[in-house]
DNA sequence: TTATCTTTTTGGAATAACTCCAATCTGTTG
DNA sequence: CAACAGATTGGAGTTATTCCAAAAAGATAA
């Protein structure tokens, strides 16, 4: 057992940011520990803004959304799209799939691995593919 | 070849509209046909407000919201997530999947006959599955 | 360290996509 | 046709996100 985020704090995340070639700035690893330091969740910009509020870190919206932009562009998160007119953003950025519960806007992750897609027809012309995306939306019954 | 659409303009939308419970008013007859008479199409509410103006069909953005809802309960419409900040409404109501374009913007339908999704878990519990999405996102090269 | 240069951050204004609402209008039914 | 429930409307309101120009903070050089 290595209370490795009491005693380190930054060391792990500020190497995420370098190899990312992102500057550790201030927000970009107080964000990065808020994100990463608790497993995989799916975050909403203005959850996050809260987070960051209610820890003491001063944000502003504005970096909140560059910083989400340049961590999935970096490959340290994935964007969701599942809701119409807000976006969230996953810390698991293995390969895997969403249960999208509609109404209450929660989401889930499952493994790739287990599943199967196959025989997907062949993308337009001048295109290749970039990700598959499966949602599988369930309703509370 | 039977020209029913010129023959019969409003007869089969008609009855769509008839059988989904929905009082066949002017704007949503007019919406009905834009959407409907020319094959399967991928609107946002935008697109269609300036189709119906482009056609002289006088309608108010608050109806075409209105009517592309009603329409996606009542089955005639599919709603597509997939960019963030817009809904795309799918005219085909069929078992499909997509294909999307980032960047550009365009969907594509592909036919879910083709393709097979297995071993898929488990739902989350006290849910149900209510529909699968498969979005294939796609780049130019 | 300081000077300098580049990158980041910021508040606030701006935009985009909807949603809401109260007043008006229109199908439908008797 | 009368009367009422349901539909439509313009405009204001909301929500999520982006834009912008000024100020601040890292990085680099000397």
């Amino acid at each position: 057992m290595k209370p490795e985020s009491a005693t380190q704090p930054f060391a792990p995340v500020l190497d995420r940011l370098r190899a990312a070639g992102l500057r550790p700035t201030r927000q970009r690893l107080a964000l990065a520990r808020l994100l990463f330091d608790r497993g995989d969740r799916h975050v909403t910009a203005e959850q996050l803004l809260g987070e960051a509020a209610h820890g003491g870190v001063r944000v502003s919206m504005a970096t909140i959304y560059n910083t989400l932009h340049q961590f999935t562009h970096a490959g340290l998160l994935r964007e969701v799209v599942v809701d119409p007119g807000r976006s969230y953003f996953d810390t698991n950025v293995s390969d895997h799939h969403h249960f999208f519960v509609e109404g209450s806007s929660e989401l889930y992750d499952f493994d790739a691995a287990g599943i199967e897609v196959r025989h997907l027809p062949v993308p337009p012309d001048g295109t290749r593919i970039a990700r598959v995306d499966v949602i599988v939306r369930v309703k509370k019954d």
